[in-house]
DNA sequence: CTACTAATTGTAACCGGTTACAATTAGTAG
DNA sequence: CTACTAATTGTAACCGGTTACAATTAGTAG
């Protein structure tokens, strides 16, 4: 409809200079509590609504945090993204969100988005840290913090959780438990999935274990690759004589493995014992509740953005390196059995 | 580490005016091709990443689409944000996610804040449009496309399923199943529940039920409302002579319902059968599958995206107003036994 | 070599704010 | 009323880009 104001609308309509316009915005300075007065009328009856994009590049503070995850669709990361949220609302900044939809093409494109609309700094949990964006970032003032992902820099922010220690504790499970059989499904190609092989293979090594048939399985990446994989193993897990274990290396696989052992009549967890990793919400609810490594998400964001925080206000203050211990959570899907 | 270059270092560098190296950037005009290259050398090297808000500042076009949900952790919400991000970043625009949290303050502020940001467009799915954010909204240039709501000025973009419809064919398949009676579960103060309820006693009112209790219940929000609400009446369901019928007025509520109803004992659906709505992703995988009134989030999404973008592309567009037919979905938490 | 046109590049104003510094106005003591 | 200080306001440069227009350079025909 009407175009929009500018600054210099307002101080024509007061019959005042910008400059006294920009006070009163920024109630810095002393002005006149008249002139004050009159001009928060105007912007009132007026609606004007000062332009960021102006403010923020003489400012060099935009008041915005940009964050990046994987997916928008799992609700391990829409967790993450309500504990950060929730700290930068509290302190005055607003977050974008964003995702990169497991593609590291778009990961890249939107950092270098983001980076451009000189966000005050930048939430990311990576797919491809390699990826030359990511050096540039380094070299450059806005301040990084990772989450779900550890750098080896000693100047980098990041939040995880111990996925190796994670998947010790479910690996150690299933040892307990006497399985013949331990399977590992591997999820997407990432640092928290190596870390998570690392883990089953170190407990598996931890124990005389030779009489278990151990066996990794890769590029079972969703919910729909850990159904399939058992609906292309399924003859062999019914004619199975002895029972076995699945770790499936995050609660989507595991929803599909339970899925698939359902529909084919497999039974849970007296033939095959499932345990999941992050323990998503769901994981508590669904069709058999799951046994899972628990991870404090919410927490973990929040944490993350503290850091962030942190970093703005003192530049020079200690890049924070926060691992979190995850939680073996016990439920249905794999019972304790051990004593 | 190093101060952020900007054009003007770039052009010093290059010993060339910035409106050369602006032209490179954009490559607009002509350039003479060493020239080009040189440049272009220069701001590889240095890693120049030039600044959207300047750039945006003049453009007046920011390429970047706000985007308004009101809550992270509901997978309706991120499914519909993920068939926005599909159709925008096909389009070259960045989605910047914002959420509400079901909270009418945080709405404007962050209505507001985007505005400010000078976003090129708006895509929100609103609690409060009373508020005077959108009066404002509704005077600007800037183009809005609501999601979740329908809005009664012709001026305005929205996309949204009826939900009128979609709960009567939730009530029809109660009234069918010919319970005794018949309970609903409102939830958020929100134009999609009041249509809901509207649908629902418009459906009642289309049979001969006056055999039929119907009660209805408000204030229940959340997951933990329905298992709530459950817990309080659990000696009447128990004691009750006839089966009875709740159509929940969105998935959450009615997952809270079934574990309830599980944990007191009471069998789904022959005591009581559970409708809910939305089809919200673990609808179908819940300890029991959940009979609901599926939306086709994903698309709507897409939708809202590109009636967004042809406001974009023309500005007297006429606005769309699309109003998608939801779907019965029958699951066991309540079959159809009406033959 | 000259005169003209086309290609390339530079100058300066602008987008919409903020802020250091200067200028003006108001207030106060003598 | 004068002289001084404090309070208030304005001027102009700047943030980092874009672009209309002018200026310069290169190329070509005669």
């Amino acid at each position: 409809m009407n175009k929009k104001l500018n600054i210099d609308d307002i101080s024509r309509i007061a019959g005042v200079s910008k400059a006294t316009v920009s006070r009163v915005l920024n109630d810095s300075d002393k002005v006149n509590s008249k002139t004050r007065q009159k001009i928060l009328e105007i912007i009132e009856t007026h609606n004007y609504q000062p332009s960021n994009l102006a403010r923020a590049l003489t400012n060099k503070k935009s008041h915005i945090i940009g964050v990046v995850i994987e997916d928008l669709a799992n609700p391990f990361f829409t967790e993450i993204a309500r504990g950060i949220e929730a700290v930068l609302h509290q302190n005055g900044y607003i977050m974008f969100l964003t995702s990169s939809n497991w593609d590291k093409g778009k990961e890249q494109d939107i950092i270098e988005k983001l980076y451009r609309n000189q966000v005050d700094g930048l939430l990311i949990a990576p797919i491809d840290t390699e990826a030359s964006i990511f050096k540039m970032l380094k070299k450059s003032t806005t301040p990084v913090v990772f989450m779900n992902y550890r750098d080896t820099d000693s100047e980098q922010c990041f939040v995880t959780s111990d996925n190796v220690i994670g998947a010790e504790m479910g690996t150690r499970l299933l040892i307990e438990n006497k399985f013949k059989e331990i399977i590992c499904l591997k999820g997407f190609e990432h640092q928290t999935s190596d870390d998570r092989v690392s883990g089953f293979y170190r407990e598996i090594g931890r124990h005389n274990s030779s009489n278990i048939k151990v066996k990794l399985f890769t590029e079972i990446y969703r919910q729909q690759d850990g159904y399939n994989f058992i609906k292309e193993h399924a003859e062999y897990f019914k004619n199975m004589t002895h029972s076995c274990g699945i770790f499936a290396l995050n609660d989507f696989i595991a929803f599909g493995v339970i899925d698939g052992l359902i529909d084919e009549g497999i039974s849970i967890p007296e033939q095959v014992a499932v345990v999941g990793f992050d323990d998503v919400s769901f994981a508590e609810r669904y069709r058999i509740p799951i046994t899972t490594i628990h991870q404090p998400k919410y927490r973990l964001g929040a944490i993350a953005a503290e850091q962030l925080l942190a970093r703005l206000k003192d530049k020079h203050s200690k890049a924070g390196q926060i691992v979190i211990e995850p939680e073996l959570i016990i439920r249905e899907s794999c019972p304790d059995l051990s004593e």
